[in-house]
DNA sequence: ATGTCAGCGGCACGCTGA
């Protein structure tokens, strides 16, 4: 069973490069982040002419989270949660669409966007520190329950410094401040298991090159996008990966997809 | 030192968020 995630930074720019990667690919679970489209404007239609079927999480002009399952291949979907009950960090705004969570063929799927938090300091940065405790809570919730559980997507922090090419250029981003690394570190010490980690323990592997400053061709990028394993999950894990080349394509989104495969 | 992109409102391009 192959599992991805993949930001795609819009889906009605990336849809070309979303077909093609699913067809070329063929996972049998795919999370997207970054949909930035509202409920009413995602293209299913399109997707399931390609035998996906989907549930999606949107709002308008940013963030949003879509899980699809290749139905042609007998995989069916059935929303558990939507949302984690954070409020974003500006007053009276509500919920921001970035947590769905499905029951897959017997496996838990939590697709997730996890707030970038820069600037920091500043209430994006706090509102980042406080969606990672909601999130810590929910899966220890899910944990609670026993079931296979892989927990994916766009979490904005780097966990270590050889997760990016550059340790100085990002010292002072959100994204490996101390505080997220040490909420991240939890998600392990609770015992879940980082697929891309296991199988890279020296790190080096990236997941994100910015568009700017010649990032892609610098190869100036850094790993963000994580595939988290419950321990039934992590017993099964026989592959991992990070779809690279999808990168380089023409109008790619800034991040590359990455996937685990678990044995039957 | 800089370098980009997507979506919005609304129809030109400045703003936001990343």
């Amino acid at each position: 069973m192959k599992i991805a995630t993949f930001n795609i930074n819009g889906i009605k720019a990336r849809l070309p490069r979303l077909k093609e990667w699913l067809a070329e690919t063929r996972p049998a679970v795919a999370c997207l982040q970054e949909i930035k489209s509202q409920d009413e404007g995602f293209p299913a239609g399109e997707i399931e002419e390609l035998g996906y079927s989907a549930i999606w999480h949107g709002q308008k002009a940013f963030n949003g989270v879509a899980i699809l399952v290749d139905s042609q291949a007998g995989y069916t979907i059935t929303e558990v949660q939507r949302g984690l009950g954070v409020d974003g960090p500006k007053d009276g705004e509500g919920e921001q669409a970035r947590y769905l969570e499905a029951e897959v063929n017997g496996v838990r799927i939590a697709c997730l966007y996890l707030p970038n938090g820069n600037p920091q300091p500043g209430p994006k940065f706090t509102y980042k520190l406080a969606w990672m405790e909601a999130l810590r809570a929910r899966m220890a919730q899910i944990w609670a329950e026993e079931v296979p559980a892989v927990v994916l997507g766009d979490f904005n922090v780097i966990p270590e410094d050889d997760d990016t090419w550059s340790v100085k250029a990002m010292q002072d981003d959100a994204l490996m401040q101390p505080e997220s690394r040490d909420a991240y570190a939890r998600f392990l010490n609770d015992g879940w298991t980082d697929a891309l980690r296991t199988h890279n323990p020296r790190g080096g592997v990236w997941t994100y090159w910015d568009y700017q400053a010649g990032a892609w061709q610098r190869d100036h990028g850094f790993r963000i996008d994580h595939i988290l394993l419950s321990p039934e999950c992590a017993d099964r894990l026989e592959s991992v990966g990070v779809d690279k080349a999808h990168r380089g394509r023409e109008k790619a989104s800034d991040h590359a997809p990455v996937w685990v495969r678990l044995k039957a």
